[in-house]
DNA sequence: GTAGCTGTACCGTCCGGACGGTACAGCCAT
DNA sequence: ATGGCTGTACCGTCCGGACGGTACAGCTAC
């Protein structure tokens, strides 16, 4: 059983991700987590600092995931796009942290702050490939792919067609070969 | 001055992209229609129904938008990439709707029910795109690349770096023309 | 005279947050 | 070794406020 600090800040990515903010209550927090509201508001003081703990965590995860892509033996793009697609979670839970995190991404001061987390994420992500793949536009360009299956998964959408990711995949290295020996 | 009706069509989208779902009450969603409650409720006798006419509104734009795509001069390509750039509104207005049914696709009743109907609109987006790119994987990547621009949208951050859409059209058109001649 | 609103007053519910209290483990001086 | 103190972890309850929604009495342009 994990400490009962994770085990909050799991049950608010998940009431995020599957109901979005409005289901997100503290209550329901702290049911989902198994603890009562006064324990959790002994972990986090409010909700927004519940945030602010989940915002930790991203930028912990984004590091380490910014680590198995430079150590990845498929190398970065694969990495980055395998671990982009629904169902398929990064080995450091990045991918389910994201998108909860962009579920808080409003307007308001908390979402703020969070938008500037999840650019940091982004330009870090794009430092990574871009040691694979140089060229700007083409970096660029993957990590919009990368991000454009994320936003399935926020729709809850499956795939659309009957393409896999690995044909993608495949593709794009074509492209990044023809592109480096033009 | 556009009719009521629309008018709060408009500020519901306005404050769901600006402040998200909390920030969208009915209150508020009156005052920046610049309506009385009571008529946004004489329009639209419940929050559900409201969202519901976004939806409507989603349906239709989004047919427009595809004809939009087929009979651009530039191509359904171009099109479409440059309408899913932040701050170009597509010409049907198609852009913002989207993006605030994509702030209410949770996971309640009506967030079923706007997810099915974004799905909708990315298929139809789809098949338009494959009227110029008749390759399934390649008219995916084209369209995954839109998506990723609209999630930069979503989480109103700056483009990435320096380089532009035109950069990137101009990119991935060399590649439809090397594969369409391979 | 009626469709299309405005404006106000109000209700029930739910949520965030504050608060007081409980259980218990460890530690340390006597 | 034990009594007392401290900090950690958590529970249960209550309150103020906000939100969705209802009801209704007007006004006014066509």
């Amino acid at each position: 059983m994990p400490s009962a600090r994770d085990r909050v800040l799991d049950a608010y990515e998940t009431l995020l991700v599957e109901q979005g903010p409005a289901g997100a209550t503290l209550d329901a927090v702290a049911a989902a987590a198994e603890v009562s509201k006064g324990g959790l508001l002994y972990h986090f003081g409010s909700k927004e600092a519940l945030a602010e703990g989940l915002l930790q965590r991203l930028r912990e995860r984004s590091a380490a995931d910014v680590e198995h892509m430079r150590a990845d033996p498929g190398g970065a793009v694969a990495y980055y796009l395998q671990t982009s697609v629904p169902g398929a979670a990064s080995p450091v839970g990045l991918t389910r942290t994201y998108l909860a995190a962009l579920r808080i991404a409003d307007g308001s001061a908390t979402g703020e702050a969070t938008r500037r987390a999840l650019a940091d994420v982004d330009a870090q992500g794009l430092a990574a490939l871009r040691t694979e793949v140089p060229d700007p536009v083409l970096s660029w360009l993957v990590q919009l792919v990368g991000d454009g299956l994320y936003l399935r998964t926020l729709t809850g959408a499956p795939l659309t067609g009957d393409v896999g990711v690995d044909a993608l995949v495949a593709r794009l290295r074509e492209m990044l070969i023809s592109t480096s020996r033009g």
